[in-house]
DNA sequence: TTTAACTTAGACCGAATGGTCAATGTTTTG
DNA sequence: CAAAACATTGACCATTCGGTCTAAGTTAAA
C-alpha cells in the first residue's frame, strides 16, 4: 500500500466537476479560480493530480466524449427500429439544447474556443467528432437495410449531415432560446431521413 | 470643420482589422495588446473612437454580419435558377471551411465563446441569424415556385436545417482540415433539397 | 497669435491570470 | 519511534489583462 495520507477527494468527482466548468464556459473562460471552487480541491493537488490547465482540459473532454458517445451507442443500437432511435435522439437532443441556459456540446463549444493552430488539441478532438459520424453512419445504414431511411442517399455523406447538423444545433441552442430553430431543424432533418 | 489634428487612421479600416482578430480568436482570446497591434493604432485612440472591448466587438461583428449578409442575399437573389444559387453559396461555404487554417463563422465562433447568460449580446446574435434563416427561407420558398425544390418539405424548416448545417459546417471546419466531411455534408445536403 | 479642441504615445493602475513552492500535517513502512 | 512518501494549505511569483490618464504635440478658429 502507498504510504502517505489518502486524498481527500475522489479524482473522479473533481474531474467531472471541472468538466461541468469547462462545458459551461469554455477553455480559455474557465478561470483556474473557479475550476477551484467548483472541484472544491486546493491549488496545488489540482496540478498534483492533473498536472495543469490544458491537460486537465484534455482529460475533462476525454470524460466527456467517453461519457457522451457511450451514451450515444447504447441509444442508438438498441433494440427496434434504428431510425426509431435515431429520431428518439434527435429529439432528446432537440430538447435538450433549447433549454434556457443549455450550453451545447463541450466538444462543439471548445473547437470554437481553442486556437485553431494548436494541432495537438484538434487531433483529438477530430478523433472524437469522427467516432460520432461512424455511429451515425452505422446507425443510418442499419436503417436503410431494414428499408426505414432511403438507400438513395450516401449513408457516409448523410452522417456527416447529422454531425454537422447536430453540431450546429447545439451551438445556435446557446443563444436561440425559442423552440422553433431547433424543432424546425429536427423535423426538416427526420422528414429527409424518411424520404419525403 | 472641427478644429485639432485628424485621425491617423481610417477608424473603417481599423475596425475590419478588429474584425479579423475577434474572427481569429473568438472574443475572450483576442486581447487588447494584439487587437492594437493589427489594427496599428494606440490604446487611447481605440477607446476614444470605440468605446470598451465589447463595444468595440459589438461594432466589428456588426461590419461581419452586414457585410456577409449582403454578399450572402446577393448571391441568392441573383438572376438565374434559386437552387443553383443556393448549390453554388453553399459549395463555396464548403471550400472555404474546408481552407486549412480556416476560422469558420465569425458569429458561431463568439456564440461558443459569448456567456449565455449575457442577455444583451445573445439579442444581437440572434437577430443576424434569423437574418441569414430568413434569407433561406425566402430562396427555397423561390426554389420550390419554381419546381427545383421538393414541395413536400416545408421551406421555413428546412431553413432552420440549412442554418444549422452552416454554422455546423464552419465550427467542424476549424478543426477537419480534410475536406471530405464538409464535402459529403454539402452532396447530402443539396440531395435532400433536390428531393432523391 | 492666442486659444480651445483635438490626437497620440505610453506610463501607469488594480485586478486577475496560470503556475510554483515552502511549510505543515498525516499516514504507513521499516 | 523514525523516516520516507504522500496530501493540503496558502503565500508568493511574474505576467498579462482591460482600462485610465497625463503630457506632449497638432490643427483650426477667433
Amino acid at each position: 500500500m502507498t504510504r502517505g495520507p489518502q486524498k481527500q477527494f475522489d479524482p473522479e468527482v473533481a474531474l467531472t466537476k471541472a468538466m461541468e466548468v469547462f462545458w459551461a464556459h469554455g477553455y480559455e473562460a474557465a478561470s483556474l479560480s473557479e475550476l477551484l471552487k467548483t472541484m472544491g480541491i486546493g491549488k496545488k493537488s489540482l496540478y498534483d493530480t492533473f498536472g495543469n490547465k490544458q491537460s486537465l482540459f484534455l482529460k475533462a473532454l476525454e470524460h466527456y466524449a467517453q461519457t457522451t458517445i457511450r451514451d450515444m451507442r447504447d441509444r442508438l443500437s438498441a433494440d427496434g427500429s434504428p431510425l426509431g432511435n435515431l429520431t428518439q435522439l434527435l429529439l432528446e437532443l432537440q430538447e435538450m439544447h433549447s433549454q434556457p441556459g443549455s450550453c451545447g456540446c463541450m466538444l462543439g463549444t471548445n473547437i470554437a474556443d481553442f486556437n485553431t493552430e494548436d494541432e495537438a488539441v484538434a487531433k483529438v478532438m477530430r478523433g472524437y467528432l469522427r467516432q460520432v459520424e461512424d455511429l451515425f453512419c452505422t446507425t443510418l445504414t442499419r436503417a436503410q437495410v431494414a428499408g426505414e431511411v432511403t438507400s438513395t442517399l450516401n449513408p457516409r455523406d448523410l452522417a456527416r449531415l447529422l454531425l454537422c447538423t447536430t453540431q450546429g444545433m447545439a451551438l445556435l441552442g446557446r443563444v436561440m432560446n425559442d423552440d422553433t430553430t431547433l424543432e424546425g431543424t429536427v423535423q426538416a432533418a427526420l422528414c429527409v431521413l424518411k424520404g419525403n
